[in-house]
DNA sequence: AGTGCCCCCCTACTAAAGAACTAGGCGGGC
DNA sequence: GCCCGCCTAGTTCTTTAGTAGGGGGGCACT
């Protein structure tokens, strides 16, 4: 490696700070080229150094970590953060990803794993703690909400779904009828059937009822 | 370990199996206790060995592996399934990770992590290969729909919100006016005023961007 | 003091939606 | 052959939505 990877430490303790410096300088691969105790220290002095990589605590004085990360992504998005915490919470994990981290490691973590960790993202790609793994498939799980499609919706004829698709676009009857090339009572016609078959009262009920089950 | 982590190999490539159970062979801790070479013979073999671990292979003859996955897990809960796998498609593994999978591991794994994903997952774990890991994030981000806050919303005043939120609800302008205590030409005026500035021709496109902006 | 925005209300009109009925062609099941 | 569901289309009618004027009161900023 020709030019070791440029890394700004960001964390309220000092002394984890410390030991995290004393580490990387065993490895001529990495250099520490700043630290900050703080979230606004440590995006100030990101702009300025531009690292590689800023490893981020999450539970800080002032902004927390997250909020840090996503104004680190939005100013400098070539570098690249991994939170670094003691937080095995699920929702800070999510959170952590959505702002934009390259990784979620916790600082429970043996010294190689860490080493590993940095070149990887370095190296475009992404890192977590092993132990996070099972609280990141759950979130999977849990993000994608149940079933978008309706269980009445098979009860509508093909036709039926063909206007309720056009009304979900925002059409009127008449559009809808020039757009499938049938006249505009037969367009009225489907409709008031779809109402009945939905239980609904109007075509308002009917448009968020086919955005609310993917038929958009 | 006074019992040993009890396998099954399921994959179509009976040379792969064999490299899985030499490998194993020579880890007391494990034990393959039996190999299938489909889908379908993969799951009536679980059913009747109720192995710890279903190694599974993704693309195979038959039943892809995610159904497996499905049925494997709702009819023996108790075994973990990992998926095995040389397919690096994001979709696969989301797919995977729905279908109730503890882990989705790339082929070209080296031994040592494939016995210590074994462990976590016999531990209650999930595990993912690294190479993977980026992928998952995204899918994260991915899932969790671009911020779901207009930025036209705040063109909207407080009381035009109200409405808008009502008309969400699939109301008619005069049961708008009753719930609001206002008139009913009153909600009209508004109306007319949201679709302006929203750059809207109806109320049911006005209605769908409510909805698809979170003010339902 | 004036200006602008928001909120409220009214009338009057046209366009569109919704409800009700009749009705023909077409296909499959019995 | 007959019934049924689907798709089509028409008429008539009432209700609702949408458009276009008008005005008045409040509140904030200048």
């Amino acid at each position: 490696m020709e030019h070791p990877i440029r890394i700004l430490l960001v964390d309220d303790h000092s002394l984890f700070r410390s030991g995290i410096r004393f580490l990387l300088s065993r490895h001529p691969e990495f250099e520490v080229v700043g630290e900050a105790a703080d979230g606004l220290e440590g995006i100030k002095r990101a702009k300025e150094l531009k690292p590689d990589i800023v490893l981020l605590d999450l539970h800080m004085p002032g902004i927390t970590g997250i909020e840090a990360t996503q104004l680190l992504r939005q100013d400098i998005p070539e570098t690249h953060v991994i939170l670094l915490t003691v937080s095995e919470d699920a929702e800070d994990l999510s959170a952590g990803l959505k702002a934009g981290a390259a990784g979620y490691l916790l600082k429970n973590i043996d010294a190689d794993y860490l080493l590993e960790s940095l070149k990887r993202v370095m190296n475009g790609d992404s890192v977590i703690s092993a132990d996070m793994t099972k609280k990141l498939f759950a979130q999977i799980r849990k993000d994608t909400p149940p079933p978008p499609v309706a269980p009445e919706a098979d009860k509508l004829t093909p036709r039926e779904r063909d206007i309720l698709s056009q009304l979900a676009a925002g059409l009127s009857n008449k559009e809808i009828a020039r757009k499938l090339d049938v006249a505009e009572s037969t367009v009225k016609i489907h409709l008031q059937s779809i109402l009945k078959k939905l239980g609904l009262s109007n075509r308002v009920q009917a448009a968020i009822y086919a955005v609310g089950h993917g038929m958009a």
